[in-house]
DNA sequence: GATGAATGAGTTTTCATTCAT
DNA sequence: GATGAATGAAAACTCATTCAT
């Protein structure tokens, strides 16, 4: 661990911070682990780091502005809302597939513990969300989507899937094989586009108060 | 402190419990918080609780097993696919409203920190999520519900799109006043009803590979 | 170590602490020392004092008070400046032959550490300094000190000497056998007693530009 | 930095060590931060000196040589003990004037700071105080100063005075302007040069016992 | 000579848990 | 049952010092 540029080291260790968060959480993390799987001395984390918690911070920082960017970039193509919830759904469950560790310790740490989702990642995470509430509200805008739902609540539903099915394979109680992955993104899909699609004179349905 | 029975000390430890935790996350709170919450010495936590971690199983048991025996038994009841969803949406949702706190703390420490979805926390949500996908199941045996998805999926999806709204209660990011509750509710329901509704061939939608 | 009030066992952790403070400074003692001194296990002593800091806060809060109560007092008693100097300067050096340990403590850090001649320990020197400066200030009006000399000088020189001298006992410079102590007290005191008495016209020796 | 002896590097380093063990004290001072200070990489203060220690060490040497040498060089001159103290004082009260963060380095560490009042410094030390003792012991034998009093405690108590008004001025407890700083030289010099004269008989002021 | 990355021993502090009363 | 004093393992963090470039 000699060459290699500030930010490289930082990324290095942050990469490494990922896989032991995701391993064992961030309470159950320590500073000694992370060092250890960057293979440098935890001196040196503090070389780079200024606390534990700028780990996470920075951590999040990016690996969330790249999730929200996307979404973002998604939000901006003007190709219908189905394509648009397509793109998205793959997007994030593909993620997983490509780098389970990371998913792994957003989903342990960023999505579950509740002094994460403060401040700035509250913010990025709300900025998700209100990138999927604005497609469903332009949606709703152009006539591709039923207007007797509220937006918000749609982008919390959406995000809120998506989640629990990345926990259901980072903790092995979803199968995890292409075909299942493959599964999950279909259900996802069609659940929120059919689920929102409208229909002929629209609030048909709601059922009848119990 | 003086009489009540062992059971009713137990109790009101874990109703302590489950505020701090609430409050201040498993790992943020310290035996003495709940002691000075549940008016005790912290010692006589000890002859309730083996540790720590007995609080939470403990407090998981109760509060999971009630919320499982809820989502059994409107799974048992014969009412149709479109009515237990809506039961069971609303039964959860307003729990929040009866017990935000409960609700806090599940939301916090149950669903949040990986290490207590696991053992019999684990097998108790696994009882939730297949209680669902029971219905669901059935309801594709029946004919109500499409049988182009997978059960298991819509499930997770489910579940999670309820602890998603939950957690905007409870992070306050999503308006808590009742109409906004109200809304919430019927958005879950009316998305997984209209979402999962056998239309015309069925399979239809499935948007064209991008 | 087991009864004792709280207030007996933060005395005695306190002494303890005077001691190792006296052996190794501030910044030379562990917590763990401290610990081992009053035979208790350091966590023990963060059951008593929130932090090393307030154990030096604890023990000068208490020592300080002493002493300036003592000089307080002093200054009280009608009995001429020059009976208060020599009672000043007995109680003083007297003190270190009675417990050299507190002395050197306190000269060890209260007066040398920078860092403690702040807040509450400054006011509490200052207001040492101004019960003599007060003496010297009654001494003038009663025409028993001369009065061309700045009194809070003289408590500063005053104050200097002393703690000058103690040094000298604490690093063993000086000699500490009992005429030695009486020969310093005679010293300051005959210093400052002849120093400060009028003189004829007063203001009479200024020696000349140099 | 790029050129100059390597003699030049470590007084500019020992300056920069100066200005921060007089603002933050030895031990609250980091390498780093006389680095900063020297505008220097602190890899390069290792150049120049062995350690922390050596830096002090290094710094006291000089420094003390010049002040010991200068009492030596006054204690030398056959002026009379009175001028002799006017010149010592005057000297010293006067450094403060010219060089204010050397003398708090001194106040703050040297002569705070036990740890450093050891081997070789505490020599020093001892020379000036040696010195001050030589020449009060020759004013007794010339007759200029009374022979009652302990000359190496009239040396303790002379530099003690010192010392605690520079700390004064240090700690700002002291008004450090012009007329002030000569207020205390012109009060100890009258102080130690009244205090010190030979009177009548002498022997004569012994205050009775308490 | 310079630089600053790398190291790791050493310390403070926290807190679950035990235990004497 | 109840209390809270006592324990000590565990972990974060600091910083003097070394060393490769």
């Amino acid at each position: 661990m000699t060459a290699a540029s500030t930010e490289e080291k930082r990324a290095a260790i942050s990469e490494a911070a990922i896989k032991m968060f995701a391993r064992k959480g961030y309470h159950g993390t320590r500073i000694a682990d992370i060092a250890r799987e960057a293979k440098v001395s935890y001196g040196l984390v503090y070389h780079y780091f200024k606390s534990k918690e700028e780990i996470v911070t920075f951590l999040f920082q990016r690996k969330w502005d790249l999730l929200v960017g996307v979404i973002d970039s998604i939000q901006r193509e003007e190709v219908g809302f189905e394509r648009q919830v397509e793109a998205v759904t793959s997007f994030l469950i593909e993620s997983y597939r490509l780098n389970p560790e990371l998913i792994e310790a957003l989903v342990m740490e960023i999505t579950r513990n509740g002094k994460f989702i403060k401040g700035r990642n509250l913010r990025l995470l709300e900025k998700a969300l209100s990138g999927m509430e604005s497609m469903v509200r332009s949606g709703q805008a152009r006539g591709e989507v039923r207007t007797g739902i509220d937006p918000k609540v749609v982008s919390y539903a959406f995000f809120g899937s998506i989640e629990s099915i990345l926990t259901g394979f980072v903790f092995k109680t979803l199968p995890q094989d292409d075909a299942a992955v493959e599964r999950a993104k279909q259900g996802v899909r069609d659940l929120f586009i059919q689920g929102l699609r409208p229909i002929h004179g629209d609030r048909v349905l709601a059922a009848q108060p119990a």
